[in-house]
DNA sequence: GTTAGAAATGACCGGGTGGTCATTTCCACT
DNA sequence: AGTGGAAATGACCACCCGGTCATTTCTAAC
């Protein structure tokens, strides 16, 4: 995450929190290339000085809204694993995927400045950012995998790579089908009640225990 | 398709090709937003009047140039079924994976905008094309899963939506891979030479004929 | 009420944008 | 060589961009 100035550190707290929303969804509709410090600024009425005077430039006010928005998403991926502990490896994948849509349901702009960094290569940090992210994921994945293995839920020759890289994908599209309709295909998930969507992840985790062959 | 002016129509066969290759190049680059007209006119080294005078606008020129490349995208997808004809459900999705390998391998601009199109809302036409190409999908795989199910080879009470929706989300996904490194996981193949993507590709298929459970 | 320092302001800058169009260049046909 | 129509041209337009900074406004301590 980057610094802001001293003068908005000592803003007060609801003008700070104001000022970073309404950053992070001008990013989230438009981009980093299509954001714009003027319409920021009229959004938020006041002056677009103020804003460069913040954060210095428009790169410096992504960086720090940005960093600080993903630091959102550590809390309910471990509270995800806390939760299935001890109930096998398929309902971990269930309670993480209900986490990765809460997280989602709770901050849909964040996710949709994501998906936008994963083919828009002018985002600012992106390197970095993404690269953590999917770290993140095998760091997350592998484990369990070999752990599946050790206990025989899981085929003893499977192959941990290709498992891990089969589930972080299922995962991560499954999550894109409920904010990009195009991406939804037959399944029904985008704007789907809470409910169907539940019922889908469930449905899309019992298929990968019971595998494709007859 | 939108239509260009009789100008163009008009132009020498070569010319008209290059002016459509530099602008797939412009778009895939930088999106639509980015694009720039000024740099594409340089880039071709004629005149920016010209420009408009073959497409009216921007966004016509997009119109034009992506309409006639995803034309490209029927022919290779209809001979991979055709080459694995009667060899079963999995070789025809060894094929399909090829297949799509090939386009890229020979058309990674128009991959790219499509790509960059996922989640780029401004791309004209965005909601018709990609609402294509899922269709296509779908008209692709279902009646592969039917017939896997009608001769034994899939589970009989295997749900074809979600099994299409999967089949759909990691061919697709394992595609995004060849070109986006922070999409390949631990797989490797994100610019790797043909022959270990042509492996990676079968593992990932003997991977979903054998399944997950043990 | 005065004052000092922090915060807010918005006119202004150079530059790039998509798009226009009067003018020039080109070329085939007589 | 002359000519008519198609094609190419690039200066020009209004607009918007990210960024700057001299000036004004606010606020709190005395």
């Amino acid at each position: 995450m980057r610094q802001a100035s001293e003068t908005f550190a000592n803003l007060p707290e609801d003008k700070r929190q104001r000022v970073l929303d309404a950053a992070i969804e001008e990013f989230a509709e438009h981009g980093f290339q299509g954001a714009s410090m003027n319409r920021l600024a009229a959004r938020l009425a006041i002056a677009k000085g103020s804003i460069f005077q913040y954060f210095g430039s428009k790169e410096g006010l992504f960086g720090f809204a940005f960093g600080r928005a993903v630091e959102l998403f550590k809390g309910p991926l471990k509270a995800a694993r806390e939760r299935a502990r001890g109930q096998g490896f398929f309902e971990v994948l269930r309670q993480s995927l209900l986490a990765g849509m809460e997280f989602i349901a709770k901050h849909p702009r964040i996710h949709r400045i994501y998906l936008k960094m994963l083919h828009n290569e002018d985002f600012p940090l992106r390197e970095r950012v993404l690269g953590q992210v999917r770290a993140a994921s095998a760091k997350y994945f592998r484990p369990l995998v070999l752990e599946g293995i050790r206990r025989g839920e899981l085929r003893a020759d499977l192959d941990p790579d290709l498992a891990v890289y089969v589930l972080d994908t299922l995962l991560d599209r499954f999550l894109q089908s409920l904010a990009a309709a195009p991406l939804d295909g037959g399944l029904g998930v985008f704007g789907a009640d809470r409910a169907t969507v539940e019922r889908r992840a469930a449905e899309l985790v019992e298929f990968l225990r019971r595998g494709l062959s007859a």
